[in-house]
DNA sequence: AGCTGAAGTTAGATGCTCTAACTGTTGTGA
DNA sequence: TCACAACAGTTAGAGCATCTAACTTCAGCT
């Protein structure tokens, strides 16, 4: 989940001590927002816990957004490396979509990071967005049909103007079509369900989503 | 926005104050949530600006939680509104969409209030749900096809069983399940526009919320 | 006119983020 | 080997938040 202790290897012991407590404030910290949510996390809390003052998490994290952004990039990271497993033992759109919300139930918080309502003054910096356009390579590939498939649809039209950002993927129009209609419909399910807006309903929303992308 | 002056007309100067500055309290609230979203909101600051001094708010309001539950029923009740009123003037699945997309985009934090990443210990009161219900009676209307719409799909059987949340509604299984979709495809393009992850792929997200509903 | 209760006040307990100044300790290069 | 620079952690405190408690003032009702 923390990953940053990959780097532990080399460096000098004051590094890889320095990283071994940023891993450990981080381990404390999907803890608090898993039981409270993000707004509960407190740097302050998270110091008492591994025995030391307040201020000591300073050295570690400029503040609480920087410790928040580095949640949300492992965040970003583990599910960029969901995606990439299920595509390459060769899921279908209807299995990658189970496997996304699996990833997603399994910690709400998590999802909710990245996906839900977005900090006010937050802007991602370039590393968090390069994973979050791995997803969507991997998304493109599984969604995928014949390369020279012709528009469609008004939209698919849209999409294939020159210049555009649709342009630039490796991909047709009506493929990226698909691609971001995948998108949306699984975030509009899994939205609701993790808001618990589906839950009186009764049923199993994973039935819903499996019938909403396979028609794509 | 803020319903409560509707009963302006009856009881005594003391109630009808308060209410006025019931009123003037989340007047004031959705001000700040506009421009720093829910997290930022701070009865302290209100009270500021109003010229009077922090605690006199409780007064009004429990506590910031019972004003929050105060700005998310104006929320429902002007969403709810919204779709009344759109369904009265006759307008189709993909009108809707873009009535309700227009609702959301005029006010995100309002949107984001309701549909975005819940309040951990919240639970809506009775009448809240009851708000969230009569969206969902003007969706089954917008949706409504042949009364005797039979089972499509695998899904639509669940949805007919008897017993189940849906059995109680006044539609037919296939209808529920236009509903549904057309909910959940919706919630998944504003959820992602609104946090601005459709921004740096430069198309109109109208355009694909359109074609996503169009085919129900 | 006088009583009752609501509105608003200040003081303060508690918790948070974050800065500043200080004290140890540890890794390292001379 | 040992001195020193860099770093870990400490306490103190500013500033802001929610919320409680006790007090004062004022308005409406009988």
């Amino acid at each position: 989940m923390a990953t940053e202790s990959v780097t532990d290897a080399g460096r000098n012991p004051r590094e890889r001590y320095r990283a071994q407590v940023r891993d450990e404030v981080k381990r404390h910290a999907w803890e608090q927002i898993a039981t409270a949510g993000v707004t509960a996390l407190s740097l302050n809390a998270i110091a008492k816990e591994m025995g030391m003052s307040g201020p000591a998490l300073y050295r570690y994290f400029a503040g609480r957004d920087e410790l928040i952004t580095a949640l949300i990039r492992d965040a970003y990271r583990s599910l960029a490396d969901t995606v990439r497993a299920a595509h390459q033992a060769g899921t279908t759109v209807v299995g990658l979509a189970a496997v996304i919300r699996e990833w997603a139930l399994s910690d709400p918080h998590r999802y909710l990071l990245i996906y839900g309502t977005p900090v006010p003054g937050y802007h991602a910096p370039d590393d968090i967005t390069a994973i979050s356009d791995e997803i969507l390579v991997v998304l493109l590939e599984v969604c995928g049909g014949s390369p020279d498939e012709q528009p469609r649809s008004p939209f698919d039209v849209v999409l294939g103007l020159n210049g555009g950002w649709a342009g630039a993927l490796p991909a047709s129009p009506p493929t990226v079509h698909r691609a971001l209609s995948f998108w949306t419909r699984l975030q509009g399910v899994l939205s609701l369900e993790l808001a618990g807006h589906l839950t009186p309903m009764g049923f199993d929303p994973g039935l819903l989503l499996a019938e909403e992308v396979a028609d794509l």
